[in-house]
DNA sequence: CCGGATCCGTTTCGATACTG
DNA sequence: CAGTATCGAAACGGATCCGG
């Protein structure tokens, strides 16, 4: 437990541990998004608009600008086709992936939710692994 | 990685690992009061407002409300002082620790923060202990 | 003093329409 | 495909008040 000294935590809110990570945490969206990128692979502003959850085309243009500005995800033109734009994680976007396993371990223990139970239960297993596999996939 | 079959993560957000999670957590406040629940012991009305991020109190309210409705917080009276109130961790609020923890880490290692590094890395080398230590406290 | 409830101005969100 | 622009609806935040 941290120190009761902290119960203070006075003033301003970066002076408090988990307060900063607010910024990309206390809304509806950008997890989501980062859930896209690190679950699903998805990569473009297509994607994530056509990814299920209906955010309004403004806002994922407003979350995905903050994401970058926060150093989370990095905005591309495709190589291959200059027409599409590809968003890509950074190191500290890939290492919010704890952060989202522990969630849906939360959700698939105290909430409805159609992850499949199998694919949870190899994600707590063999937790490492997936980690790694994730790191793989984005750093090459 | 979840399989690709989920990329078309069809309709209602339920379907989805995270999102119901999001529903409560997907907002500015919710996880301060599970923080301040977890890490600094504070269980009153009073704590949380004192907790130096300025929560208006009608905020507050509607907060506590949301995470007992959805039984993550109990509210009880105070059983030595009947005029006071006091929020209580279920079970399903202590499983929040782990989220809460890796976001401390993650926080620590790529955001501003005045969470001391000693109690940070003592919470990663000792995480089962700090889990089991927060566990005794709500359940006794 | 504690635990809210109410009122009200401001900010943000979300749906839709539109554009290069 | 990847966004802007617009506008009504909802949420927020500050101030104040109120019962115990």
């Amino acid at each position: 437990m941290l120190p009761m000294r902290n119960s203070t935590c006075p003033g301003h809110r970066s002076l408090c541990p988990i307060n900063l990570s607010l910024e990309i945490f206390g809304d509806r969206w950008s997890l989501l998004i980062v859930r896209d990128l690190i679950f699903f692979g998805r990569t473009s502003f297509y994607d994530f608009m056509h990814a299920g959850e209906r955010i309004a085309s403004n806002i994922l243009t407003d979350r995905l600008k903050t994401l970058e500005a926060n150093g989370i995800v990095e905005r591309r033109r495709d190589e291959s086709d200059a027409r599409r734009v590809r968003y890509a994680l950074t190191e500290k976007g890939i290492d919010l992936a704890p952060v989202l396993i522990d969630m849906v371990h939360w959700a698939a223990r105290h909430e409805t939710t159609a992850a499949p139970p199998e694919i949870v239960e190899d994600m707590r297993l063999n937790r490492e692994r997936f980690l790694a596999d994730i790191r793989t996939r984005w750093e090459g």
